[in-house]
DNA sequence: GCGACAG
DNA sequence: ATCTTGTCGC
């Protein structure tokens, strides 16, 4: 069966993008390992409502680094066009978060973040090029991809050497390589905030059951390295800081759109209901 | 053929 | 992505 001619013409959309990724640091601030010079550090993320797949709420904030405060956020309700296809996420949700970064140089250019997070891939993808890679591009900022599901390509999978591997890297506290078939490092695994909370109860299974990895990658004008060290260092809990904020932020807003619409609803003609069973009980 | 499949 | 409460512990 041949693929739908919607995702070959994606295909090649991505293939003429892919030309511009560079997967290397270009800012100064990412050859230090304080990285003293970077202020400013964005996260992106799209909520959607629960049975509808077409309406979602792209969000874009930025925090302050190293404090990690909100300076900025833009939350906005979007019609979404694309359907949700695993290795074509960007085409879905890149065009609202393309929008969200031009309107904040438009308007705020001082806030203007120094690099993204990104949820979802970078290089770590079916073609090398993620929604992370795909934002970058388009936005000429360094990204990053930080997803919280493993993306199975190039032969890797949550089998039970992957499984081996977090097992390890949850006693060291450290990162282990996501390297495929063809022996390329397309990112990395990691896990720096544990959930211990269970910890007195089962101590022994916490090992395996405790909270899952992340795989982070490089989406664009970045080092695998220096991506990994920045996501650590925006991580209070198992998400960063940045992708966090915008996850909550636009799930809030959300909610408030969802409720809006039922306060200002009139109230129930109540009389002609009884009026109606006044009557049937009148003709019984 | 069946299963897998970022958000 | 989304549906979902309470609960146990520091």
């Amino acid at each position: 069966m041949a693929a739908p001619p919607e995702r070959r013409c994606w295909e090649r959309e991505q293939a003429r993008l892919k030309a511009g990724v560079v997967e290397q640091d270009t800012e100064e601030w990412q050859k230090d390992p304080n990285f003293t010079g970077l202020e400013r550090v964005g996260g992106v993320d799209l909520s959607y409502i629960k049975g509808d797949d077409t309406s979602a709420c792209a969000s874009l904030v930025v925090l302050s680094y190293p404090a990690l405060q909100v300076l900025y956020e833009d939350c906005r309700m979007v019609a979404v066009t694309a359907p949700y296809v695993a290795g074509f996420l960007a085409f879905r949700e890149v065009p609202f978060l393309v929008e969200a970064v031009q309107r904040l140089q438009q308007e705020e250019p001082k806030l203007r973040p120094q690099v993204l997070l990104v949820d979802g891939n970078g290089l770590l993808h079916h073609r090398g090029f993620g929604v992370a890679c795909h934002l970058g591009v388009l936005t000429d900022l360094p990204c990053i991809g930080v997803a919280k599901n493993l993306l199975q390509v190039d032969g890797l999978a949550r089998d039970e050497l992957h499984r081996e591997q977090i097992r390890s890297l949850q006693r060291s506290g450290d990162t282990f390589p996501l390297t495929g078939t063809s022996g390329r490092v397309l990112g990395m695994g990691a896990c720096w905030v544990l959930d211990l909370s269970f910890l007195n109860a089962q101590v022994l299974r916490s090992y395996n059951n405790s909270s899952k990895p992340l795989y982070i990658s490089v989406g664009h004008r970045v080092s695998l390295d220096t991506a990994v060290r920045l996501v650590r260092s925006c991580c209070r809990y198992r998400v960063p800081e940045p992708i966090r904020q915008a996850d909550i932020r636009s799930r809030e807003y959300i909610r408030k759109q969802l409720c809006a619409p039922l306060e200002v609803r009139p109230a129930r003609p109540e009389s002609s209901k009884k009026e109606a069973e006044l009557e049937d009980e009148s003709d019984a």
